[in-house]
DNA sequence: TACTACATCTCGCAT
DNA sequence: ATGCGAGGTGTAGTA
């Protein structure tokens, strides 16, 4: 596809909001946050209608280059070549792509605003066991939510029959030291609020590296194996059937 | 475009091992470490020549949907739509995109093999304080050994004049409480193996956030204001000069 | 706006 | 394979 063609189409597909594809040869530089460069080779890019610039190499999940949405977007002809270029004052990120062949090109005005309904997360794990609060043990009690809000973003914060406070973390995956450290800072600050001695402290995942064991058992912690919630439950729960595999 | 047109031209990119994009009319179900669905919209969708599937809405970033490289493609006709089933064995990942409309195809082999140059991270900053240990304080002196060990790395590791060891904890931008429990973990795994008292801890970063500054000094650390690397400082003392803005 | 923590994080590196 | 931490992290929630 000639330089010139491409040109034409673009800019006039940018006028008009389209979203943007085209897969063509092309050097990147970017300078901002950190500065980069990507010699030539053939890639995919893609100009989204909120001008987001992303380009993908022919292989890996994610982008080798980007510019986050609302960048400021320019075709410009130097020498032999299109250079896009990108800028997002925001971030002061800059983006410059120089294009030397365009391979094919297409784009088309995209009607979409829906979100994605995600469950499985941290959160709904957290959920689960305030709503079992004997996944922790037997006489663990979850606070109320209004109580439990006062104290940030503990994941789930409850006492037990004795009355001691308990403060609990959730990992969806392996836990590891970082997540320690966290629960340790949690209770550390509880103590400190309330000005007590004994806040219990449980990591609740469904593994945990040994790093971390050691670190949660000097600290006096302690470890429950949890599960996340099983696929579907929710959905069950609610009487709702979205998939069927 | 019809269905049927679609299908023949996709499997045939596929056999051929070209990269993919469409535009399309599609509904999104996954299921693999979560659950996700989304409902009925227009979005692109990437094929890439690893098997790497991205679906992407007109806005944002990142992908609403995606599969890791070496996922397994088919496509299945399924009462009035097609069905892009992938499924990912390693990560027990599924995704199913059922396509109702394709509006524009294309497809091309992409040949680039080439990896992102970048410069200004992390280790662009220890690397900045080992080469000018004045930055931390005039008597620092970086030891030459690395300690990337089993219970963290250390970015910057070295001793006073006193004698005492210094662990220097490098953030590019502000430093969080996370950064302070990183350090506080190092300082007390090195105290710990080195059977000693005394080890200073030492944040290194643009800006820290109130709340982390007071844990540091809490824990008797201590926060000097560094700024990562200055653009292009790398390249221009390789005498070279990638970037001409 | 700044701060905090999650993420279907991804990725690289070291054990 | 697993553990660990950075990332041009991005993103959402909250104060």
């Amino acid at each position: 596809m000639e330089l010139i063609d491409f040109r034409v189409r673009f800019e006039e597909a940018l006028a008009r909001n389209e979203s943007i594809v085209f897969f063509c040869n092309c050097e990147v530089k970017y300078s901002g946050r950190a500065e980069a460069f990507l010699a030539r080779g053939d890639r995919v890019i893609i100009v989204k209608s909120d001008n987001t610039v992303l380009v993908h190499q022919p292989e890996g999940s994610n982008p080798v280059n980007y510019m986050k949405p609302n960048s400021r977007i320019e075709l410009e002809r130097v020498e032999n070549r299109l250079v896009l270029k990108t800028r997002n004052l925001e971030y002061k990120d800059y983006l410059d792509i120089d294009i030397f062949r365009v391979y094919n090109f297409m784009s088309h005005k995209l009607e979409d605003g829906l979100k994605l309904e995600i469950v499985g997360t941290e959160k709904d794990m957290s959920d689960m066991i305030k709503a079992k609060p004997e996944l922790i043990s037997p006489d663990f009690k979850p606070l109320s939510r209004e109580e439990h809000t006062k104290f940030g973003f503990i994941d789930v914060f409850g006492h037990d029959k004795k009355g001691n406070l308990v403060v609990v973390e959730c990992k969806r995956y392996t836990a590891s030291l970082q997540c320690v450290t966290q629960l340790r800072r949690y209770v550390e600050k509880i103590k400190e609020l309330k000005g007590i001695e004994h806040v219990k402290g449980v990591v609740a995942s469904p593994r945990i590296s040994p790093n971390a064991l050691d670190m949660l058992r000097k600290w006096g912690f302690e470890w429950k194996q949890v599960h996340p919630p099983k696929r579907l439950e929710k959905y069950n729960k609610d009487q709702r059937n979205l998939y069927e595999w």
